[in-house]
DNA sequence: TGTCCCAGGCGTCAGCTGAC
DNA sequence: GTCAGCTGACGCCTGGGACA
């Protein structure tokens, strides 16, 4: 599988402006970042901004999450020694990193979510300056077109 | 009421990528 | 090379709507 269109791995480098002249609000993304901020997500400023242009790029930064209850931290590997230790060890590994795994496809779901809330506010957004200019051009047409009468 | 279908969410695995 | 994090893909579960 290759990443070519889609959002690079990694690329929670989302990106979007405020920016009208009619007072609409507008999101950019170009290709398929976008940026996205609420109240869980904290945004950082990105140092791939230049790969970008001037709009400022920011990071989708996870809140920081402390180990979950239940969750002890494993004794050093070298404090092991029987056979069924190395067992526990590896299961308690395996779970640990089922468990991290498991809030990272949360995490990750919850900005695929994000992003395409965002995408389609876009898509709202220039599906009505598109109204707007086709209007504008019906107006302009109406009164370069010659009189007819 | 029981059944079917669909959408959405979740957990897990596998592969990729960047950092060290 | 190893490790940790991210994410696509897959299968499973569940709730809700349509239908007989």
């Amino acid at each position: 599988m290759t990443n070519s269109g889609a959002p690079p791995p990694g690329a929670t480098i989302v990106q979007y402006a405020a920016q009208s002249a009619d007072g609409t609000q507008q999101f950019f993304v170009p290709g398929s970042q976008v940026v996205v901020q609420d109240e869980e997500t904290e945004l950082a400023p990105s140092h791939m901004a230049a790969a970008t242009g001037d709009m400022p790029t920011y990071q989708i930064r996870a809140p920081t999450t402390a180990l979950p209850q239940g969750v002890v931290m494993a004794a050093s590997p070298g404090s092991l020694h029987s056979p069924q230790q190395l067992a526990e060890e590896a299961t308690r590994k395996r779970e640990l990193r089922l468990m991290k795994n498991r809030e990272a496809a949360k995490e990750c779901r919850r900005r695929k979510k994000e992003y395409v809330k965002c995408l389609e506010s876009r898509v709202a957004v220039l599906e009505v300056q598109n109204k707007k200019l086709i209007e504008e051009l019906e107006t302009l047409k109406d009164i370069c077109s010659p009189k007819t009468d």
